[in-house]
DNA sequence: TTGACATATGCTTATATGGGAATATATTTG
DNA sequence: CAAATATATTCCCATATAAGCATATGTCAA
């Protein structure tokens, strides 16, 4: 049994790259044919089109047809669950700006013995 | 090429549900070993063990070794970018119009009020 | 050293899924 | 109807990865 699926899950749904892309495109809340989408990510039509039924499923994104064309537009509403579970932290780089750069180096060093026994997976 | 690895991109690392389970039990920012986490979330120990293994590789958790323990720590830093990306969506569920129907409807209110008043040209 | 405890790390397997190419399904226009 | 345009869908393939189980590694205590 792996993860929720992309279609089911918003979390998992952003975790695409490439919907990410496609989002940002939508993020001004106005209608956008496929096409336009296409051109402006310069990504071959089909994989737009999946990447907008999976959005679409999951519910970030709602459409019409207008003759020829699907007008897609983004609810924003479904990233909402995101964004409240990731408020929660927003603590800690707001009050403790301070600490940020040491976190940084203490990570950094950890990637450097952890890469300098084991390996990637 | 599918999506980027869950070991490299904060977003896949937070898409896996186990893992947001895995996080909250951090979330006070305290040090967890992994047995607790085990316990608090009746999750095998090898699964805690991985999952706290693609967090650290991430940069959202950081392990010190204590004793025969190994302390788990959250670095709740690595969750700004998502904090980040998530929160330019956020005025369209805090307001209860979108922005741009706001704008929209606010000027129409104005020009209604300016025209009552008989100013403006 | 031995044993108990804590944690990590192989394995294998099942499955989801993204990409690419081709094709199917509208819809409009001539 | 035929052609053009816009979009969706299907098929195949490669790969990531999560789960489960067994086992290895590491650390402390007696």
């Amino acid at each position: 049994m792996a993860r929720a699926a992309t279609t089911t899950d918003v979390f998992n749904a952003i975790a695409e790259p490439r919907r990410r892309e496609v989002i940002g495109v939508l993020a001004d809340g106005r209608e956008y044919a496929v096409g336009e989408v296409v051109v402006r990510l310069k990504m071959p039509q089909p994989a737009v089109s999946k990447h907008l039924g999976v959005l679409r499923k999951v519910g970030v994104v709602s459409v019409i047809k207008r003759g020829q064309h699907r007008m897609y537009k983004l609810n924003a509403a479904e990233l909402k669950p995101v964004h409240d579970w990731v408020k929660v932290f927003e603590q800690y780089w707001t009050h403790q700006l301070g600490q940020i750069k040491e976190r940084a180096e203490r990570k950094a060093l950890e990637r450097l013995v952890s890469d300098a026994k084991g390996e990637e997976r």
